[in-house]
RNA sequence: GGGGGAAUACCAAAGCGGCCAACUGGGGCGGACUGUAAAUCCGCUGUCUACGACUUCACAGGUUCGAAUCCUGUUUCCCCCA
């Protein structure tokens, strides 16, 4: 299978110009597609981008990441954006190391072989570019007509939009075009790929390469990823999924897969999963027959968090996972180490209170509103109603009686962890 | 400018002068079930130091042993006629 038929299986094609088969079977050839470096992390959002490298550089091509530090600036008008900041430079190398970094769980940047990856940054040659000799240089090859047939162009200047556009960002496309016909000239690149709302963008790359060096160049882009409800892919309540463990949790990051929806399951896993064809259709046939055991997500979710993250993190995950929402017990819970239990509740609200404190609580409800300093409850009457609805755990057991005495056996000697409803888990802390 | 009507909890919407902390529906929060889903079912939903106490029905007064309910004024909103 070569790398168009393998994207295409996979539903990663949404439109590619003529000719990409030909090239890329005549010989190695170089693709690249462009990331902002607005961050120090990549979030799931760039995961397609990524694949598409990796499975090109697997189909035996090398991958070219850019980083639009330059372009990133400006801001593509495609995405209706606001204006950007501009980053300064120590940010901009800071935030392309830490990109580098997790790019390496997926594209081979030390390969031996001459289809090694390699990451670029366009700020690097654009930042001594003068105004005068862009204009000169690049601007005179591209008419303002052949710029304003541009959908994204055109959405902008019409009606629709209150906002019009600023001259700035109606020169994006040309910055990014001369990227590709840097990336052309210097390093043989002729493949730029990235979601179809790029296409207007890629195109005049192409047209650039065209006029200006007679070369041939190609597009090949891939359906912006669409779920099943219509919101938005790669968001939760709490914003992006990052990559960085240190922004998104590798339990919350195995969460969100394990989360899917079985609709957009079947396009996830042909996307974000190196699996082969056979085996994901064999995964599938599986959960066709047994849905609730959610074999996909399960096994996606394992895949990507061993590979963005590690078999470590995998196992802390599935840990927490079955702690927070398995049948587990207190017998459970006393059985998992100080540093486990700490980062499966990272994040949760975390009360301390006083041994002595502590002993002199008369009763559950006081222990749960005042003494726990209103975190857990407002009031007493709160608590109160909540225990009498069930709603109350302790350890894992379930609080009966309000009026009860505190007796309450310790995780680890100092914490407990106290539970309001399903889900809303809270650590205190008995110093 | 003249006439009529309305105002109740997060929203909608009931409420013979005592049985009203106020029917019901939605939402929210819990529980059971389940696949950490959907559907369904059940409970809670003014506050609290809780078998009781306190403060509520636009606002301010009044009638009454007793007012969300009757009266007066104020404010806001809606409708009709100019």
């Amino acid at each position: 299978m070569n790398f168009i038929e393998e994207l295409q299986w996979r539903g990663m094609i949404h439109d590619m110009m003529p000719g990409v088969e030909k090239q890329l079977a005549k010989e190695m050839s170089s693709a690249y597609v462009g990331f902002d470096p607005t961050a120090d992390s990549l979030h799931i959002g760039h995961l397609v981008g990524i694949m598409m490298l990796k499975h090109f550089q697997d189909a035996g091509h090398k991958p070219i990441v850019l980083l639009g530090g330059a372009t990133g600036m400006i801001g593509d008008p495609s995405g209706k954006s606001q204006e950007r900041n501009l980053l300064d430079e120590k940010t901009l190398r800071h935030n392309e190391a830490s990109i580098k970094a997790q790019m390496r769980k997926f594209l081979d940047f030390d390969a031996k072989t001459e289809n090694s990856a390699e990451l670029v940054n366009n700020y690097d040659w654009m930042k001594d570019f003068s105004f005068l000799g862009f204009i000169r240089d690049v601007g005179k090859h591209i008419t303002v007509n052949y710029m304003m047939a541009k959908d994204s162009v055109k959405k902008r200047l019409s009606a629709e939009s209150s906002e019009g556009m600023s001259f700035t960002e109606f020169t994006y496309q040309l910055v990014q075009g001369y990227d590709f016909l840097h990336l052309y000239k210097e390093k043989n690149c002729k493949l730029q790929m990235g979601g179809s709302d790029q296409w207007g963008n890629i195109t005049t790359g192409t047209e650039m390469i065209r006029k200006m060096e007679q070369g041939e160049a190609f597009a090949v882009t891939c359906p912006l990823i669409k779920k099943a409800d219509g919101t938005k892919f790669g968001k939760t309540e709490s914003g992006n999924i990052w990559l960085d463990p240190k922004k998104t949790s590798p339990y919350k990051f195995y969460q969100f897969w394990l989360n899917a929806s079985d609709e957009d399951m079947s396009n996830f896993i042909k996307i974000f999963s190196t699996k082969g064809k056979e085996e994901i259709e064999a995964l599938e046939k599986e959960h066709n027959e047994a849905p609730h055991l959610r074999t996909l997500q399960k096994a996606l979710a394992e895949e990507l968090t061993v590979r963005v993250h590690s078999q470590e993190a995998l196992d802390m995950a599935l840990k927490a996972t079955s702690i927070l929402f398995g049948k587990s017990t207190t017998e459970e819970l006393k059985s998992i180490d100080e540093d486990t239990l700490l980062s499966v509740f990272e994040g949760v609200p975390q009360v301390t209170i006083s041994k002595s404190d502590l002993d002199k609580t008369e009763n559950i409800t006081d222990f749960l509103s005042e003494l726990t300093q209103q975190v857990i409850f407002p009031s007493k009457g709160e608590a109160r109603k909540m225990i009498k609805g069930g709603g109350v755990s302790i350890n894992k057991e379930k609080v009966l009686d309000a009026n009860a005495p505190v007796e309450i056996s310790l995780l680890q000697d100092k914490y407990i962890l106290v539970q309001r409803g399903k889900k809303n888990y809270f650590l205190v802390t008995v110093g």
